[in-house]
DNA sequence: CATAGTTTTGAATCATTATACTATAGATTT
DNA sequence: AAATCTATAGTATAATGATTCAAAACTATG
C-alpha cells in the first residue's frame, strides 16, 4: 500500500500545483487512496520532496532534484551516450553507446538521487538498484526529460 | 537592512545545519541581526529556499539548486559502498559491496589522482596500481578520511 | 518640509506539518 | 501455534511556519 501510495504521491505532486499536504491528501483520496495528514508528511520525507516557494507566490511540493550546473553538463553527456531508458519494478537499465556507460554511470552516481540504492556499469549498460518502483519511474522519468529538455528542474 | 540580513541567511544555511526558522532567528540575533520569526519566513519565500528531509532524518534548509562538489558525492558512494581498504607495498586493494566495485571504480578514476597509474574493478573488489608504498598508504589514507567523514549534506 | 505612496516589520493568530504514542497486521522465530 | 518482532498507519498534539493587520520606516515629489 505504501509503495502504491508514494507512486502516487510522485505522480500527483507531478501533474498538479500541491501546496499543501492536505491537498494531497484529498487527491489521494480522490484517487482511492485512504490515509491521514500524518501519513502524507511522513511519505514526504521518505520521498525527500521539498515544499519550495514558487515565482507566483505560493508555495508547491515538488522533487528534489540535480542542481543546475550538475543538470547541463550530465544533460550533455547523457544526451550524447544514453540511447536507451526502460525499468522493471526496483532496477533501472541504462543503455549507452558502446564504451560510454561507465563515464554515464559516474555521471549518474555523482548526483547522489534519493531512491538510488546502487548502480554497476558494464561497457554499455548500467543497472541502476533503486529502493522501489516509484523510485525507478522517477529516475526513468527525470532523465529522459533531462535529456530531451537538457535542463531539469524542479516541476 | 534587509539585504544584508538575507545575505547573512544564505551564509548561515550554508554554514550550519539549520533545522528550523526559530534555530535561524537564533543564530541572525547572535550575529546582532534582530528580527522576528515572521520576518524569517519572509525571507525563506523570497530567497526561495527549501526545507529539505535530509538522509539523517532530520530536516535543515538549504538552496533551492544545490550542487554538491564532487568530494562530498564520491564520500557518500565510498562511504555507503566501501567495506574495507588494505594496501601492500604498490597495491591497495578495496573491497565493496557486492556490484558495487565499478561504481566505485569509476568514482576514483574520475579523481585522476597523483600516484595512481591504473585500476581494475571486479565485482566486489577493486585493484589501484600505485606507483609506490607512499602512494599506496596516502590513498588508503584519504580514502578512509573521506569514508569517514561521511557526512554528505547540501550545502 | 509635508504629504502620499511604498516597503518593511512585529505581534498575534491561524494554518500547516512533524512526531510521540498506540494499535494492528504480517512476518519470523521458538 | 504462541510468542516476538517489524513495519505501517491513525490519533492527538506539539512544533513549526505563513499570513493578517497595523504601525513604523523609508522614498519620492510638489
Amino acid at each position: 500500500m505504501k509503495i502504491e501510495r508514494q507512486s502516487k504521491i510522485l505522480e500527483l505532486i507531478k501533474q498538479n500545483d500541491i501546496e499543501t499536504q492536505s491537498e494531497l491528501l484529498e487527491k489521494l483520496n480522490a484517487e482511492g487512496f485512504s490515509a491521514t495528514q500524518a501519513t502524507v508528511s511522513r511519505d514526504i520525507k521518505e520521498l525527500r520532496l521539498v515544499k519550495i516557494p514558487g515565482s507566483n507566490g505560493a508555495y508547491k511540493y515538488a522533487c528534489e532534484t540535480v542542481s543546475e550546473d550538475e543538470s547541463q553538463s550530465n544533460s550533455y553527456l547523457f544526451s550524447t551516450a544514453v540511447t536507451n531508458i526502460d525499468y522493471a519494478h526496483a532496477l533501472v537499465v541504462i543503455k549507452t553507446k558502446v564504451g560510454m556507460a561507465q563515464a554515464v554511470c559516474a555521471a549518474l552516481d555523482s548526483t547522489n538521487r534519493a531512491g538510488v540504492i546502487g548502480t554497476i556499469a558494464g561497457d554499455d549498460t548500467i543497472f541502476v538498484a533503486t529502493r522501489s518502483d516509484s523510485a525507478s519511474a522517477g529516475l526513468v522519468s527525470d532523465l529522459k526529460k533531462l535529456i530531451s529538455d537538457k535542463s531539469i528542474s524542479f516541476s
